[in-house]
DNA sequence: GTCGTATATCGATAGTTCTAGATATAAAAT
DNA sequence: ATTTTATATCTAGAACTATCGATATACGAC
């Protein structure tokens, strides 16, 4: 393909559409993503500050699934851009990459 | 979930966020719809007006692979409201469906 | 060091999606 | 009417994905 029309405005980096498309066809992580939009609201219960990001026992506990499945779908989003993780002690932190997602979105308004 | 805070604007009727991302999920789908996107660019051979659509053959010869498995592609497109099917005598017309399309661009922009 | 806790990775199974060839359907051409 | 052409549907195998329990790793507390 070389419709490439890519206009490098800032916020318009390397962006996998398709990995993140892949990672956002299951509705478990797009339930994850939303859940991450606002800490605050689905994950008051975490202790340390939520800057750092949410925990992910935290994400496995909301999600019903087990441990393995939920670390396998957060590797899945991180792989794709859509979380960035903060390793502190044994606990791994997620949040959002908005950049990316914004990114993302970009991209998929000038190639749909 | 109960976080329907749809505005209800002209171009935003129902869209079935998980139907279309799986839809999109696949890159000769994808492909399809970046085709579709400029017939004459791509389909300029076809006798009968573009306006009409594009012919499902005239798809399956561009893909490279086969008619049946292009044929299961388009049913995809189509049951996720991206693409229209005209029926014409013993030929089936496409084209994108973009009013579906904005609606879902704009879905994923609040969802995300 | 040993134990407990948090997370990641592995291995197996079940479920889903992709693809192609064969068949069915329906219209057009002869 | 028969044949050809276009498309959809069915069937089956291969490839991929989701899920879980078990295991590994790594850190903290004791």
């Amino acid at each position: 393909m070389s419709t490439d029309l890519n206009t490098d405005l800032p916020s318009d980096f390397n962006v996998d559409v398709d990995l993140i498309i892949k990672a956002l066809s299951h509705p478990v992580r797009r339930e994850i993503l939303a859940w991450l939009k606002d800490p605050q609201a689905h994950f008051a219960e975490q202790e340390l500050p939520l800057e750092l990001g949410v925990c992910a026992g935290q994400i496995d506990q909301r999600s019903g699934l087990s441990q393995s499945t939920i670390s396998t779908h957060l590797a899945i989003l991180q792989r794709a851009g859509l979380l960035d993780c903060k390793k502190v002690g044994q606990w791994s932190f997620f949040k959002r990459n908005d950049a990316v997602i914004q990114a993302f979105l970009q991209a998929m308004q000038q190639q749909l």
